[in-house]
DNA sequence: GATGAATGAGTATTCATTCAT
DNA sequence: CATGAATGAATACTCATTCAT
């Protein structure tokens, strides 16, 4: 009776169907999710240069071949976290975008970025690195730029949204003196603030043993005090 | 026969007292410098891994097999330099063991911090970037230690100046809270400001054409004048 | 139930009649000879090493795993190829088999290579590359042999086609020179005539833009003009 | 005693002394041409693509890292080997450029050519193969194009010779014609008599035990008198 | 003390082949 | 019969380290 059903010159399912496009496609989702899982963590911990392809694949539980048939190299595989992560990460704070930023939405924002450095740890820790070498710090400049240029829409770029939140939290930081009083003459306190959060995030995201959860919690509310 | 020649061609010292062994200290401890320097160089630019011993010893202008006369390996050569430096540095910091900070000993805290920077910046580069690996970290740590064991006296060691300095700062920032009369109830705000310098060196050391010297200049004092 | 979708989609011909273990062999055969011609025409551009199963299954449309269906490896589909190709091009030069070639015969000879030279063009081009690489050469001579096992009459064998044929030629360069009132010592002019019609089926084969095919055309009848 | 002449800084004789540049010139060259050679032997027995470095390095005696330090990668190795051999062999042919071409040196230059063959054969084995890949011929081509370049001159060039050797060939088959009381109409002869050698040169080239040096030799006095 | 040729273990990458579906 | 994910052995190439001179 199955027999009967199979005449046919060009049928795809057959004696032995082989996986539809769908399944196949979930599945090398799946894979190629898992293989980015594993590269990033040990990017992260071991530095992108002193990863293997084989520690990936090894820690994957798949083969190193296999990898090279979902990333064309170990860079493109780097570049594919990073862009991923980083689409991911800006939606998070593409929210504010109207440029008034409430002592509210100010203090969700300080939230949010511990938030985002909690869940993406691993993430933030290989950034760190990237950005700390010349010729890596070079790609993912051209990396940025080919997201925009996908992104397409100008003001929906990576840059744009940057120059976006630093012009919102310019004007607040204004307003905050101007209501105390002050004249405003100089973003510098806000790029203390910069510096105050970068150093947060370095300390939080490298941070192994020394200092616990609650230890971190207090300082962003303290950080939150200070510049709300 | 041929050496002979030699012996005449390039020889441009003395040829009539031998060397004491304290020249040739000299010369070696030189050489040694020079090593350094040139590694430092291409490690801070390049990153450990992408360092090529070649690569240091053509810019050093020594040959491959004359580095390893002078370290035993590429490691021991990453470990003297960090050594070397953290010593050095270190010394500048070993000044008010009173443990009272006055405001201009504060003040001058923070630009020492801004001057070793701007002095030291490929050290740091590099230190930053041996720090985000969390293999390359725990060797740091043990390096540390045995810097420690060097220095023999408990009270001469690194972390033990590291703690007399967070200490001196914790007096220094209770002091001012209750200078206001306001109660000092933890080292929160210390931590704060800790952030703040780490993420300042951090922006100030990979640094490369977007700030100028002044920007970061006002950067000190606004960052004196909030935690003064 | 997903099966049942695919089983609607796309299905050609008759539901009713299951098909003749005939028609399946034909089918098969249709996609033998797709594979051998995609795979033909890659090994003839770009050499036998350089060309991937997965290049040629893309150009014939199939999946690599089919391929294996067919042929047991990339070795055996290569010798099939030459073995298949041989096969075919001896047929063409099966006629004159008595042994006596006359004048009009000898011009159509050389046509007749000409023309199988146009023909198999690409199968030429893998030939001669074939030939030149000593340890791919004595596979070739293995293969020769199993063909003549096969073809099992030693007197259809391809050497003894060779033979014939050399012999042929021999008795015609023999009879030309007594016609020419001159003595017949040895098999040189028919050995130069050799390597002119090798030489030809070189530069024919390899010629990409340099000549045009009229100009093989004179050459070609040149050359019987100077050896007819 | 051995200890006082030694009195100097940067004596590059020393101790246990260095090899001069011009001994360390001398073993790099050696090394380059047994690297080369070894190279030569395996592509031209098995192919470019077929033959590995670790062949070419365990055949040469020495290991695969080393090859890397005189030749940059595998295809430059390929590179320079058929350009020192195409440079040396044009030399050869490097004489009548004069034009005029009598019968003795019709004859040499065939004896030439035969010569080279022999003297040359892996050469012209690897040369042969280059020639039957579409991509490699493209590389040929190109390398050509730096020879010449670095030939500077143009009428230095290879194209430039190839093209005087044709024309002065192409002279003398005119006068040959006309002596002969014939009209020359076209190079047809000529292109014959080129195909003869390339097919005698393939023939001879890649013969490993069917035919003699004597059989080649009679070829060359059967070419030289049908065409002289 | 100084050189650089030499080594070999290690790395990213390729590709014929297998196999579950 | 048909697919393509998966494997693993092989390959070109790199680089820290050694060692004869």
């Amino acid at each position: 009776m199955y027999h009967k059903i199979q005449k046919t010159i060009i049928c795809i399912t057959d004696y032995m169907t082989p996986r539809t496009s769908i399944q196949l496609e979930k599945i090398r989702e799946a894979k190629r999710s898992l293989i980015m899982q594993s590269a990033l963590e040990h990017f992260a911990k071991n530095g992108y240069y002193a990863t293997t392809i084989s520690h990936i694949a090894k820690h994957a539980g798949i083969s190193k071949g296999l990898m090279y048939n979902y990333f064309p190299s170990k860079e493109a595989l780097l570049k594919e976290i990073i862009y991923n992560y980083i689409q991911e990460i800006y939606q998070y704070f593409d929210i504010n975008r109207d440029g008034y930023l409430t002592e509210e939405e100010f203090e969700y924002f300080i939230h949010q970025i511990y938030r985002t450095l909690k869940e993406k740890k691993s993430f933030f820790q290989l950034l760190f690195q990237m950005m700390m070498q010349s010729e890596v710090r070079l790609k993912l400049i051209e990396l940025q730029k080919s997201i925009e240029t996908l992104a397409a829409r100008s003001d929906d770029s990576i840059t744009a949204l940057e120059k976006q939140i630093y012009k919102t939290l310019s004007d607040y930081f204004k307003r905050k003196k101007e209501k105390a009083g002050q004249e405003y003459d100089s973003d510098l306190e806000l790029n203390i603030f910069i510096y105050t959060i970068k150093g947060f995030a370095l300390t939080y995201v490298f941070n192994e043993t020394e200092f616990d959860e609650e230890y971190f919690e207090k300082s962003v509310n303290k950080i939150i005090e200070l510049y709300k």
